[in-house]
DNA sequence: AAACGCTTTATTGTATACAAAATAATCACT
DNA sequence: AGTGATTATTTTGTATACAATAAAGCGTTT
């Protein structure tokens, strides 16, 4: 695993926290190797916006209420495009991709594992696997790229909360929905569903927000 | 202007051509810079999608025909999704700026400079400040970052095709819409307003490139 | 006691040497 | 002469020393 990948999981899994100051020379100690990978690495993060430049140095970033809103929006707007695109040229291996991660993500779902965080992982990864299916499916690896810039979100935000077992089962039905539309090559249906799906995901985030918070 | 700078401008002007080799032993000699800053730049210019890196190095990108529409696409979506999030959130001031950099980019169209590369240059430079002071208005960081992903597109494929004065005519015309339509905070005319628009820059780009090749 | 300027320290920017790895070139063998 | 293995060369990855600059600390002045 690269630096870059080590710290991309440590700023995501919360061992960085929002405002955790990142100072080459204590990443060098932590990571033992010398500065110039470390630089690398934080260039990258940078611009994946996980962290925020200073004058000096970096800060692990956060993200205020406003920011999860408006980046789940253009999340969905671009994932509904992807997913309408898909419906268009979706070939028949892609559907297979779309069924088996759909699938594996049922199977993960119904494990009744206790939300150890494992078994969150591994759900979260599932989910990931099925999206990527489908954006894979519409063959536009640009929107692909832009897309990936805005699903980096650290996972203390979509981690926790929506995993009660009739939200999964949601998600999973939605999921069916969205392989159906786009095998019948309707892209509409296939856009909406995605959007709705992510707008879901969304609220699910913002009301825990709502709870921790106020 | 940092090598960084430099280096982009080199790649947008056709200075460096697509496929063209990019060693960091190289630049450092045309710069007079070491390989530090030479990395830190290419790395930049690699996220910017301008290069693509190879197994050693990278080289100039190239842009295919299928390339240049699937993003001026995206990016048809996500500035008209800026417009009408703008129609939506705009201020006097948001307006001052769209109505000043328009008329701005009317004056430097009407000069008649017989399509100087400065003037080229010029127009280029106005139309943007334009586009940036509808985003902006927007008021989503998020939204703004993605954009500016996805129109670095080389000068090449944007420079020398629309400098009909007509077809200039008609870009100013489609501003003055979509200003009017922000103002009047109708949000989806904006979206529409900027859509076409964009997509009439892809369709003469992709119409120039016909004729080119044949 | 607050504010300003100076000195010190911390931290990044740059250059460069060396290690590792990939590509290119060479030579031996068939 | 063509092919394959081996060696040489090119090129990037990494470490580290030094320079430049920003931030912090400190004392002096008002």
């Amino acid at each position: 695993m690269s630096v870059y990948e080590k710290m991309r999981q440590a700023l995501i899994t919360g061992k960085y926290k929002p405002g955790d100051r990142l100072t080459e020379e204590a990443l060098t100690e932590e990571f033992q190797v010398s500065r110039t990978p470390i630089r690398s690495a934080l260039k990258q993060l940078e611009f994946d916006g996980l962290i925020t430049p200073l004058r000096r140095g970096y800060v692990a970033r956060s993200f205020s209420r406003k920011d999860i809103r408006q980046i789940y929006d253009v999340r969905s707007l671009l994932e509904g495009y992807a997913a309408s695109l898909s419906a268009i040229h979706r070939t028949d291996e892609d559907l297979d991709n779309m069924y088996a991660a759909n699938a594996a993500f049922y199977s993960t779902i119904t494990e009744q594992e206790d939300n150890k965080i494992e078994h969150i992982q591994a759900i979260l990864q599932k989910n990931h696997q099925f999206h990527q299916a489908v954006i894979r499916a519409s063959q536009d690896p640009h929107t692909e790229d832009l897309i990936r810039k805005v699903v980096v979100l650290p996972l203390v935000f979509h981690s926790f909360f929506w995993f009660q077992q009739r939200e999964l089962e949601q998600s999973f039905h939605l999921h069916e929905v969205i392989i159906a539309a786009i095998k019948d090559q309707d892209s509409a249906r296939a856009r909406s569903a995605m959007h709705e799906h992510i707008y879901q995901g969304r609220d699910r985030v913002l009301e825990q927000l709502e709870r921790e918070k106020g």
